[in-house]
DNA sequence: CAGTGGTCTAGACCACATA
DNA sequence: ATGTGGTCTAGACCACTGT
């Protein structure tokens, strides 16, 4: 009949919901505090402030010390978007994955990208630009600025068979990352790798990663038109 | 000198850190067992377990029952975007607000947003069209379909004021949330009140809230050329 | 079957914000 | 000063899954 503990922690989060949801608890009203709804539910505390946890971190809930737990007056809106490889998402739209390197070399980076990863003005980059396809259509354009003293091993590595993509992710793990939408005119310079029409708007995914406090990279990708970015539920 | 308990579960989470940053632990590594882990960081398994989840929650380790605990192969990117009310995302600019009235009326919807909210093709919407300003210039469109089964309230508000975005916010939680991200040439429809040279490209932010399995509304919030969407740290 | 993570419990102490 | 959430502990049982 049920399929988790009667007293899990989902459950208790279920239950605050419905009472969110059936406007028993209405927003900014004060819930009963951890002690007391473990005692109304049935379980230990540790197991109600698991649930309420959850629900703060999702921005349902408002909760302060010595202050109580409140219903989110203004609900955060939080969107988590997940970021696959490219080919990993080609493939699962169930279409064949291409990839053409356009361009490979050492250079130093514009000074915007250096001064974003924290590197010095005249740091060694190595700059890889590329096309991953779908069914041999454009899907994506990938614009990398690799830094080469955190990754000195990319200078070993061609990247026309492998993307910078694909050869970082499988060689360097990171630990901390940032990432910025934008959209772009399909005119925008290098864009025409992306097969796009005049008038076609793109949009385009920055993203920079760190190893610790070293940074690893830059990367502009840069989609197809009328390419989605969906949250995962 | 130290700022937390010497073995809280965001020192555990900051050791394992390390030793992948470090290269000690490298991708597809297995690293011990909790209780091997928590023998040798000198605190209780749950607190290793905490700080596990954390890192597994972040896509940084791969755990599996009986299988173990690995360093994530392909850290999974995950990019979360914090959706305040545009009203306060305004002020946090330190710029004035401004709000304007476009179109308020009942229809029927169109079908993909009826499809996609999950309501009969005939069911009645509020179609609430809007702008939001940031000293005086225009900052997103806002083009709404409020679900009146849902929120039957609405129908009393003229949302000449306030819009429908911080009105519902105030009246209503929800409790599940879709977005997706997409970007439009400034020549589509309505953006003209944005202000936008040709040529220029916008960022569309569409959401789409329930309250229950009871769908509330769909908003396509259009910003203004330049907009960015960044994560937050 | 056996080892691992997932979770629950009961109790405790602490940090913090508010009254 | 006090009540609240935040966390840690030690122990236990369970669910899942690889062998």
């Amino acid at each position: 009949m049920s399929e988790r503990p009667a007293h899990g922690w989902q459950t208790v989060r279920e239950e605050v919901l419905r009472r969110i949801a059936e406007k028993i608890w209405r927003p900014g009203d004060p819930i009963p505090n951890e002690a007391d709804l473990a005692a109304e539910l049935g379980c230990a505390r540790a197991t109600v402030n698991r649930a309420l946890r959850s629900l703060s971190d999702d921005g349902l809930l408002d909760r302060r010390r010595k202050g109580g737990t409140r219903i989110a007056r203004q609900p955060v809106g939080r969107a988590t978007i997940e970021i696959p490889l490219i080919r990993t998402a080609i493939a699962e739209r169930g279409a064949r994955y291409g990839y053409r390197l356009i361009e490979r070399q050492e250079a130093v980076a514009p000074g915007a990208v250096s001064a974003a990863l924290g590197t010095a003005a005249d740091a060694a980059f190595l700059h890889v630009v590329s096309l991953h396809l779908a069914d041999e259509a454009p899907y994506a354009l990938e614009d990398r600025w690799i830094v080469l003293g955190t990754v000195p091993e990319a200078r070993d590595e061609g990247f026309e068979a492998i993307s910078a993509n694909e050869w970082l992710v499988r060689h360097l793990p990171f630990t901390r990352a940032e990432s910025e939408f934008s959209a772009v005119p399909a005119a925008a310079a290098r864009s025409g790798a992306l097969d796009t029409a005049p008038g076609d708007a793109l949009i385009v995914h920055r993203r920079r990663t760190w190893l610790g406090d070293k940074p690893i990279t830059q990367v502009d990708m840069t989609f197809a038109p009328g390419h989605r970015i969906r949250t995962q539920q």
